[in-house]
DNA sequence: CCATAAACCCACCTTTTCAATAGGTTATTT
DNA sequence: AAATAACCTATTGAAAAGGTGGGTTTATGG
């Protein structure tokens, strides 16, 4: 069971190593940040497409230009960033919002618990902002 | 993101089903199970070798055989029933106990976040037993 | 002792998702 | 005009999910 997918995991790192390297430069052109981050640049342009049609990131064209956050880093939840790469962050189908409605559920044994660890899941994601993730590793998160 | 497919979700409603329905005869036998949970005979099949190979259940052939389960309800954690069908119940592949070691481990800003669930989902996982969802789902878990 | 019931075993198949690549177009700056 | 950089569409290859088919072995009951 693998839950989080490369690109959520690269969207995560990608928005962080943005937060750190704003404010150098205006704009953080693909190019650089694929470098540091040693992802393709043709993938990583593939995960910021849509980061930046949700309106998370600003990207400007041509010389001089590049991507860059659109709000603070403490306004952005790590569940609003997977959710954009990943879909929905639930733990198993019947819990998806366009699910068949399910013939079973009353009286299902297992749908309690799949909603108790979904309502984990969301708290945890939505528990924590980009800038929760900026700090250096020493201490605890 | 869908991290238990429908062979896990199967299996815990086919463990469910045979701790409460075990007693009335010696062994359920597989056609039993397959149409009661509305699963194909097939696919099921499928699902309880891994649990018989494991020793979950004990499998007698011929007539008046079936599959019983080889101990009692409390002593089955979900997380050991989830473990056999859908592998480590890890969210991100840098958990896996196979996993290559990443050069970047060390300084990277969401590892600590990622191990953070991955206790909480093991604690859940774990903290549950198959008695724990026999239960009528009128009241709480 | 034979028909039946049942688990067991192995191979295959279809669809979907994941992870990425290729190649071109448009906008901006110098 | 040349260079830079985002933007867009399509395609691909591999793996996993979800399942099916057909046959073999073992036990029981008539």
């Amino acid at each position: 069971m693998i839950m989080i997918s490369t690109k959520g995991r690269y969207a995560l790192r990608v928005m962080v190593d943005m937060a750190l390297h704003q404010g150098e430069t205006g704009y953080l052109p693909l190019k650089d940040i694929a470098l540091r981050q040693e992802i393709s640049e043709k993938y990583l342009e593939s995960i910021l497409k849509g980061l930046v049609q949700a309106g998370m990131l600003a990207g400007v064209r041509g010389k001089g230009g590049g991507y860059r956050l659109t709000r603070k880093p403490e306004e952005y939840t790590i569940g609003s960033i997977l959710r954009l790469t990943e879909g929905e962050l639930v733990p198993v189908a019947c819990l998806e919002s366009n699910a068949a409605p399910c013939p079973r559920a009353e009286g299902c044994p297992t749908l309690p618990m799949w909603s108790k660890l979904n309502g984990m899941i969301q708290n945890f994601f939505d528990g924590i902002s980009l800038a929760d993730l900026m700090d250096k590793p020493e201490d605890e998160q």
